[in-house]
DNA sequence: ATGTCGAATAGGATTCGA
């Protein structure tokens, strides 16, 4: 089962690309973030008959999830729990039967800019949902797979100029810790778990010609249960939809789990 | 703040969010 992660910034613009990359690439999942669309809007028609399932969490101008499979999705879920006010759609559940069956969770992580302020308030709070959410998957003791737009920055070879972002919530102490506090619960990250060392990244800025000097960062992530873990075969970035015509700012990040 | 982009509002340029 191979599972593709795409920030893919806007589905009114992004159809034709998201569409042409569906029929070429072919994912078994696709976990979509910042589709800026409500849901009646999303177009899934033409999605439906390229033969995938489509659930979406969109709301009007921002945000947006949405899970795409070509197996039957079962079990979904809408909103990151432990906070019934919150009204912004960034979380996503579903549960596809392959050969196993595996929890899918699709999140585009609050940005957090400026920091401090509010904004990282809300991050924080977020995160610290996220982890009370990561706990309770871990006590299924089932294959489950929490893929998207973190926003966090892991390490510092995961941007290529590092200094540049040591003030940005993306790469804060205090959202680093968070998400180690994730990973420290019994989480995989699934790029180090197959790939070591700097330079690889999953978005550049559109501006002052970002991905022409490969000024990059790490923010796309796939996280797994330890029963997940156990499954997955490989992890790879797919950079070169950055270099597509009217790309977005991210481009997908691929696990293959054998399930 | 920016060698930028997408969406909303409004019916073009401005604002927000990233």
């Amino acid at each position: 089962m191979r599972i593709a992660t795409f920030n893919i910034n806007g589905i009114k613009a992004r159809a034709e690309l998201l569409l042409d990359w569906l029929s070429e690439a072919r994912p078994d999942v696709a976990l979509l973030q910042e589709i800026k669309s409500v849901d009646e809007a999303f177009p899934r028609g033409p999605i439906e008959d390229l033969g995938y399932n489509v659930e979406t969490h969109g709301q009007k101008g921002f945000n947006g999830v949405a899970i795409l499979s070509r197996l039957p999705l079962e079990d979904v879920t809408r909103g990151l729990p432990g906070d019934a006010g919150d009204e912004q759609a960034r979380w996503i559940e579903a549960t596809v039967v392959g050969t196993r069956a595996v929890r899918l969770c699709g999140l585009y992580l609050p940005n957090g800019n400026p920091a401090p302020g509010p904004k990282f308030d809300y991050k924080l709070a977020w995160m610290a949902r996220l982890q009370a959410r990561a706990s309770a998957l871990l006590n299924a003791e089932e294959p489950a797979v929490m893929a998207g737009d973190y926003n966090v920055i892991p390490q510092a070879q995961d941007a290529a100029r590092p200094e540049a972002w040591r003030e940005d919530a993306l790469f804060r102490p205090e959202t680093r810790a968070a998400f180690r506090r994730i990973l420290n619960l019994g989480f995989t990250e699934a790029f180090r778990g197959r790939v070591q060392g700097p330079g690889h990244y999953s978005f550049w800025d559109y501006q002052a010609g970002a991905y022409d000097r490969n000024d990059g960062i790490r923010i796309d992530h796939h996280l797994l249960s330890p029963q997940a873990a156990d499954l997955l075969t490989d992890c790879w970035i797919e950079a070169e939809m950055r270099g597509r015509e009217k790309p977005s700012d991210h481009v997908p990040v691929w696990i293959e789990l054998d399930a």
